[in-house]
RNA sequence: GGCGAGUUGGCGGAGAGGUUACGCAGCGGAUUGCAAAUCCGUGUAGAUCGGUUCGAUUCCGAUACUCGCCUCCA
């Protein structure tokens, strides 16, 4: 189908803008780090997902969609999901379960193809407790006072993604160093749970993994000991992708483990971190019920290239639901829906647009392809369109052909009481038979009276229709009932 | 302190060593009895200072400022 499409992607490893090609194009590999489970995802959670949907998305349009594996994680055991159980005396499955099931319904609202696989840790402690034996047996961890330790100094390459060097980060580091470690920067693989805390039996007594061992060993797991595409946000870099890129080289040491690194930038919201302490901390859930829609937040997330930080604003906010509502109408007033959309198909005329295609082939330009969304919209047939309303699905922007309607209707009218409904049909027939007879003065006058009350009247056609304006004051037409 | 990113027109936000980004707002026009919607046109922006080049906003260096990670929250 695309063949000729050249896909270049910016590889964190190496710091440059990089051809894609895949290990193998029959079944492209991709892990991006998930969340852990313990309450609801933040909107800065939210951009990895929606970041890496759209290279999952567009991975499957150009290797086609039973060619591409995406691997996204469920960290169900660590220390915050103990605190949570502690504190609300819950059963820690029951709190990680529930908390998937919103991360679920959340991300699903906002348009996100669930994964490939969805591996949650617990399921899989014993591939990781068959990697730390083997990083043990090569000399690249080793047992102290319970834990199992990485030795970061057996891996010559440690630091290499993120730029440091051990020395470096030493001579830096703020963390107190447990007194059991060989170098300071060593990190736990495997760690003591005592009584009530999580723990499995193992060779080094009964205990719980490290943070870092999870993702190389699922990724191991489900898609082998070289693959083509790790993801994440950039606070990951370290020292967690650093951490898994050293377990994984060294227990695999013939794999490649991740190919291409990629990386989003953060979010900020009116310019700022979004942190809890500085109060502008919100989830996804609380922006859906608040009724910004999923389609608005995802085309927000995406009007920002993922390699810079993203700016959250109200502004922003409404200029997309204006967008939306736009581009909707005119998919709306052209006839789209599930049956126009199987016609276009039949007819051939159901293709991808070129130069979209290219544009997000270059690293993701999800702004450069908003961009051409705007040109394509000017389409004036249901074929012209075709190329606007299959760009527009292909970025997840249309959950569903038959909602359109829906999505297009956009803001819903205040309610109002039904006597309303009569005096400003009553008006509107005075104006009406005013416009016909040519009294332009008491038609003129008759807008006004509802202009004055926040009465929107639109005049389509022939007939006027009207609708409530942000100002409507039903006070002031109750004096004309 | 260590590592990294950014600085584009009123606002948001891209690409490309030499030709229109795009959107919103504004302005001019068409159309509409008015209004809305729509359509057409319109903006010589690129933090500062140097360098490379026939030519740089785009490459290189320095300066300033902003931001992120290294620390619970991504």
């Amino acid at each position: 189908m695309s063949d000729d499409l050249i896909l270049r992607l910016h590889n964190s490893r190496t710091r440059r803008r990089e051809v894609f090609e895949p290990l193998d194009p029959r079944n492209v590999r991709m892990y991006v780090c998930g969340p852990t489970v313990y309450d609801r995802a933040h909107l800065g959670n939210a951009r990895p997902v929606l970041v890496f949907d759209v290279l999952f998305r567009l991975l499957r349009h150009v290797y086609g969609a039973d060619h591409v594996t995406y691997v996204r994680n469920f960290t169900d055991v660590d220390d915050k999901i103990n605190a949570r159980a502690a504190e609300t005396g819950r059963d820690i499955r029951a709190i990680t379960d529930e908390t998937i099931g919103w991360y679920h319904a959340d991300m699903d609202a906002l348009g996100a193809l669930r994964p490939t696989h969805e591996p949650r840790a617990t399921e899989w402690i014993g591939a990781m407790k068959d990697m730390i034996s083997d990083l043990i047996k090569s000399g690249h961890a080793y047992e102290a006072e319970g834990h199992v330790l990485f030795a970061v100094e057996s891996y010559a390459e440690y630091g290499a993604l993120s730029g440091r060097s051990i020395d470096d980060m030493i001579a830096g580091a703020r963390v107190e160093v447990a007194p059991y470690k060989r170098n300071p920067m060593d990190f736990v693989l495997w760690k003591p749970s005592d009584e009530g805390t999580p723990g499995w039996d193992s060779l080094w007594g009964r205990g719980r993994p490290g943070w870092h061992i999870e993702c190389s060993a699922m990724a191991y797991e489900l898609l082998g000991e070289s693959f083509d595409i790790h993801g994440g946000g950039n606070d990951l870099m370290f020292p967690h992708h650093e951490n898994e890129i050293a377990q994984s080289a060294c227990a695999h040491p013939h794999g490649a483990f991740a190919n291409v690194w990629m990386h989003n930038e953060m979010l900020q919201v009116e310019g700022k971190k979004m942190s809890k302490s500085l109060g502008n901390f919100f989830t996804v859930r609380d922006l859906l019920d608040q009724g910004v829609s999923g389609e608005v937040i995802r085309l927000v997330m995406l009007g920002t290239h993922y390699g810079k930080p993203m700016d959250w604003t109200e502004r922003k906010r409404a200029e997309a639901e204006a967008t939306l509502a736009k581009w909707y109408q005119v998919l709306q007033v052209h006839g789209f829906g599930p049956d126009l959309v199987r016609a276009l198909k039949a007819g051939g005329d159901w293709q991808a647009d070129p130069e979209f295609i290219g544009v997000l082939a270059n690293d993701l330009n999800t702004p450069g392809a908003i961009a051409r969304l705007h040109v394509l919209a000017k389409g004036r047939t249901p074929q012209q369109l075709a190329g606007f309303a299959h760009a527009l699905d292909l970025l997840g922007l249309v959950p569903d052909w038959a909602d359109l309607v829906r999505l297009a209707g956009a803001t819903e009218a205040p309610a109002h009481a039904p006597w309303v409904d009569e005096v400003v049909a009553g008006l509107l027939a005075k104006r009406q038979t005013a416009r016909a007879a040519r009294d332009f003065a008491t038609a003129d006058q008759v807008r006004d009276v509802l202009t004055a009350a926040g009465v929107v009247v639109t005049d389509v056609g022939g007939a006027a229709s009207w609708a409530p304006g942000p100002d409507f004051d039903a006070f002031k037409l109750e004096a004309l009932k």
